[in-house]
This record gives structure tokens, sequence and C-alpha cells, in this order.
DNA sequence: TTGTAAGCGTTATCAC
DNA sequence: GTGATAACGCTTACAA
């Protein structure tokens, strides 16, 4: 078993059992002799370091906690991806905590984080506002938000985020190009941040066009496939239905495409749709969909290497770091 | 900051450390008012208790390791969220490590997971065999297998797998109930043995309902949706086309789906299409997808129980726990 | 009921 | 180059 300490390497190669640490390590000040005989007593021996050990001296876990809402939402999942292995690249493990959105929940798991020592804390998608961001300042480690916006980013706490009116208004823009100017606009949860930026992307796309706003064409969505199929029944009753509707996020462009095949509405041919995000699924649906690709993996990578920065700056003020914001990318599939 | 030490505590309340140590974990042995005392004083310095210096004297980490393929994989994303969530109820924490597949990258992360002194290892969905399995029981703690056929289970490793056989079994049996003797199978990766079982359980149902089993219905796959694309375009070339498809597994499926939109196959009028595995997206698709439902959270959820059971028991060998199989269920939707 | 002393497995700081 | 010794923050005997 990993019962095997630096001590006992230190008995049975009869040296101190420092000298055993130092020759482990590389240090150069070890005989090169004596260094290989004890590299070679170790592996013999089974010996396998104890992190808890070095990391209680060093004061460094080499370990990030990063909270997310649930790894079951595939876009979480591909973010936490991202972070993985941006982590063990740097030789960082990665603690998961899921939330659930239940805000006693994601305060418990921050305190766990903070009790097992974690160098940082990345938090995926959010939404559990100020009492939270409170808590989480008290960690006393980086904290890097993705996707989440923290109105005041504090000493510590930075995000990354997409740049979902940018994004947005790719969308719309291209759905103005290939000649709709009637585009219904189908909005997610109504508290998110993310849904006020996405419509504000379409409403500059269609300004920047010369096309009038149409509150008639903003219709509720809820963020789910659910939301999208009532959506659209209430968009094709209307007595001067669009040709083209850019949803909050492809699971409500899901909704949407099942909503006009049961209406037998053929897309693109009778509408177009556009959704936001690209999981995983996008590609798979029918017919497949045209959306703004969110570079999730990549986003998990810069928050962690962020994150990175942050721990092993002396001093992170001076390294002036900012919020990042990534751009989304427009992929044309076959529902436009 | 966590700077804050029972020794600051200690000398704050006028006590020696054991005993604000003791009056924190709530030990009977310590007098009521000073208990309360320290406690306060506790949370006035805000003290948080290293979990490092905890777990090197008691010897318990608290800690899971969960090595998988990829977070990004639905299925195992699901998976995960169980374990996760039953470890959080246990109060354990859960270290994530993806390893792409890659032999290397798994064994350095089952090292890593040895470093941290993780209580116990998940693995899911590995197809990493023998000269892995050898370096698991090195790790000295319990490990327990998802999905992951290990032939002989030593002393310490378990495993939790679905009832391939039976489900696909059930898939079969269900298309010939509603009347269909044509019935083809697409195969999944050829090295996987869960393809071997679920075949097995494919002809298993054609046996004893007395339908004769015809290889030429059996046609290779991939798991992919590509794989299902190919291998329906095969089989809609045949003299005598089947009148079902029972496919590997759901991804498997949505390529055929697609495939029968294109040739203008109608489902299920023309084809029925039944999947294995139940991904988030098998309701999304269109139509809906019937398929056999495998409870990925609650397989989550014994793998961890398990876990626990062999890490908190004095002597595991007196548990006397048996490799656990749970059975898939079958969802009846619109493409059957 | 509380304090003293020892120890968990490391690394860091000194001497030698 | 190497070895004592202390220290990290905690728990657990054993004493008082």
């Amino acid at each position: 078993m990993g019962k095997v300490s630096i001590k006992d390497i230190a008995k049975a190669a009869g040296v101190s059992h420092p000298t055993v640490s130092r020759a482990l390590r590389d240090s150069p000040l070890v005989n090169m002799h004596t260094k290989t005989r004890i590299k070679d007593l170790a592996r013999e021996m089974g010996y396998c370091p104890d992190a808890r050990a070095r990391s209680l001296v060093t004061g460094r876990s080499y370990t990030v906690g990063v909270v997310v809402t649930t790894i079951a939402d595939p876009f979480v999942a591909e973010v936490v991806q991202g972070i993985e292995s941006t982590a063990h690249d740097n030789g960082y493990t990665v603690i998961l905590s899921s939330s659930n959105s239940e805000p006693e929940r994601e305060i418990a798991a921050v305190e766990m984080l903070r009790v097992k020592r974690v160098d940082g804390v990345i938090v995926t998608s959010s939404r559990i506002g100020a009492l939270y961001l409170e808590h989480l300042e008290r960690i006393g480690v980086p904290v890097v938000l993705i996707n989440n916006h923290n109105e005041q980013s504090g000493h510590y706490t930075y995000t990354v985020t997409v740049d979902n009116r940018h994004g947005s208004y790719l969308a719309t823009k291209y759905l103005i190009q290939i000649g709709h100017c009637r585009i219904a606009y189908i909005t997610g949860p109504a508290d998110h941040s993310s849904d006020a930026d996405r419509m504000a992307g379409y409403r500059q796309a269609l300004r920047k066009n010369s096309i009038p706003y149409d509150p008639t064409l903003v219709v509720p969505g809820d963020g789910r496939p659910t939301g999208g199929t009532r959506a659209l029944r209430t968009l094709i009753e209307m007595r001067q239905p669009p040709s083209a509707v850019f949803c909050y996020n492809d699971m409500t462009a899901i909704g949407v495409l099942r909503a006009a095949q049961e209406a037998n509405i053929s897309i693109p041919g009778d509408l177009a749709v556009v959704g936001f995000d690209d999981i995983p699924f996008a590609s798979f649906v029918y017919p497949p969909l045209t959306t703004i690709i969110q570079p999730k993996q990549e986003m998990g990578r810069l928050a962690m290497e962020m994150t990175l920065k942050l721990t092993e700056a002396e001093d992170p003020a001076k390294l002036s770091l900012t919020d990042i914001m990534v751009e989304g990318e427009l992929v044309v599939r076959e529902s436009t």
C-alpha cells in the first residue's frame, strides 16, 4: 500500500529524510550517485508522495474548485472539459461541485472548497447574485466566473463571458442578409442578463439595417424546448407571421423545430430558424441547426488560465488582468 | 483570509488548542459554556478548518476520484452527476479527471489520485483493459468500475453495469410484439463487449419468438450517427429490407433517423427505430426516439454508495459485496 | 473537563 | 552535500 514515507526510504538508504525529499524532487544539492540510489529505492518500495503533507507546508494545493449548476447540462460539461484539460496540462487537479442552482448548496460547495484549500475557484453559469458573491470573496483565493455577469469585479474575481450582444447581432444580420425582414425573437428566461444582451444584439442588427423594431415579434420563451414550441404556436397565429425566427438558445430552437414539424411548416422553406450556443446536438437535429457557436471549451481554458495566472502571481494586482469577452461565431447549417 | 488556526482561537479563548479542536467538533468532553464561547469566537475570527491537516492525521480524505473518458459525453455527464450528488450527500468531495481514452493519461490520472490520497476511485466507461487494471489495483483503495467489464473482479474492484443483454432483449421483444419480424440490428464498435451483449439479447428475443436469425440483417455501425446513416443505406438497398431496426445506441439511431429522412422513409410508418441509452436528446429528435433507458444517475449513485461502503468498512472482505447489474427500461416514444 | 506531548508526511532553515 | 530541527494545522493518547 501507499504506506511508505520518505522516512522509510531514508532508513533504507541510510540517509536523512530531508535528503530523500531533495533527491526525489531533483534538487541539484544532492550527490548524483545517492540521488539515483534513492530514486531506485523509492520505486522499489512503491513510494507515493502525499500531496496533503506537501500542500500543508508549501501552502499550495494545486487544486482548483469548479462550481457548476449541473454537470448534466451539455453546455456546462463542455466548459468543464476545457477547464479540466487545461488544469491537467498545468499539473492541477479539479474538484467538481454541483449546486443544482440551489443557493444553500452553492454556498456549501464554496465553503467545502475553502476547507479543502483550493488555490482558485471557477464558477460557471451561476445565477446566484449578490449574497453569493460576498461568500465568494470570503474564500480568499482567486475566483473566475464564466458567463456570469458580476457587475463590479472585485480584487480577485474576474469573468469570462461570451459576447452575447455581438453573437445575436451576427445571427440577426445573417437572417437579414439572406432576405428576411420579418424576424422574430424568442426570449430566454426573463431574469438572465444574457437574454437582455441577446435581445440588444437583435435590435441592433435591425436598426443598422433600417428594419423597424416590431415588439409583437418578440415572444417569451424559457430557454427550453417547451418554451420554443409555445412561442412558435403564438407566432404562426399572427396575421402576418415572421419568415424567420432567432431563438435565445438552441434548446428553444429545438422546440421551434418540433412545433414547425407538427404544424407542417417547412424549414427553412417557410421559416428560417437560428439558435444560439451550438450545443452538441445542434448538428443532429433535423434540419441541422444554424446557430452561434459559443467556444465552450475555450472559455473553460481561458478561465483556467486566468485562475492560474492569479494564483501563481506574486501580486495579482500587478497582473492588471481584465475580464475576458470571447466572440461567438455563426455556423450556417440547414435550418436557414 | 483563512489564516486563522485553532491555535489562534485557543490563544484568544485562553484555552489549549486541543480543547478548541474538541469544541469545534462537538465533543461531549468539553464544557458547554466554553464550547459555545469557542464556537462564537471561531465564527467571529473567520475560522475555516484545514482539510489537509485533518486528513493527514485521520487518514481519511473524504474525497473520491472519478476517472472519465470525457465529461463532454452526455452519458458520462449524467453518471457523474449521480456520483457527485451522492458524494455530496455523504460529505464527500469529487476529484474529476479525464483520460480522453488515452492510456497514459488514464494512468497519470490514477497516479495523481493516489498522490491526493483519495478514499476511493470510480472509473466510468473506460476501455483500457488489463495493463490498466493492474495499475488500478496498486492504488490501494476501493475501485468501482461503471459499464466496464472487468473479467475477474479483484479484492477491491467491483463493477456497476447495465444489463445490456436484457435491455436489447426488451427492445427486440417489443418490436416483435408490435408486429415486426424482419428486424435489423446495427452494431456498435466491434471491440466493445457491450455490443456483443446487446447482440446476444437481440438474438435471444428472436429465438424465443421463433424468428429465424438472419445474419444479413446485422450490419456494422460505429456507435455514432455516421455509422447509423451508412448502415441504413445498406439496409434499404436489400431486396427484402427490414421493417424495423434496433440500434446499438441512440447516437446510431439518430444517424438512422437522418438517413431515413433523406431517403423519404417515414418513421415509424415504413420503418420502426429503437435505440439504446436514452441520451438526453433522444426525446428531442424527430420523431422522439423509442429506446432503452439506462438509469445513468442511478448507476452513478450505486457506484458511489458501493465506494462508500468499501472505504468505510472495517474489513471490506466481510461486506461480501457483489458486482451490481441494473436493468434498463423500455420507453416507447414515437419512432415505433 | 482540560492541558501536555506526540505524531501525520512533507518542506524549509539552518548549521556542519 | 547532508543532517538536525522546526514548522504546516490538526487529532489523539495520556495525564492531570
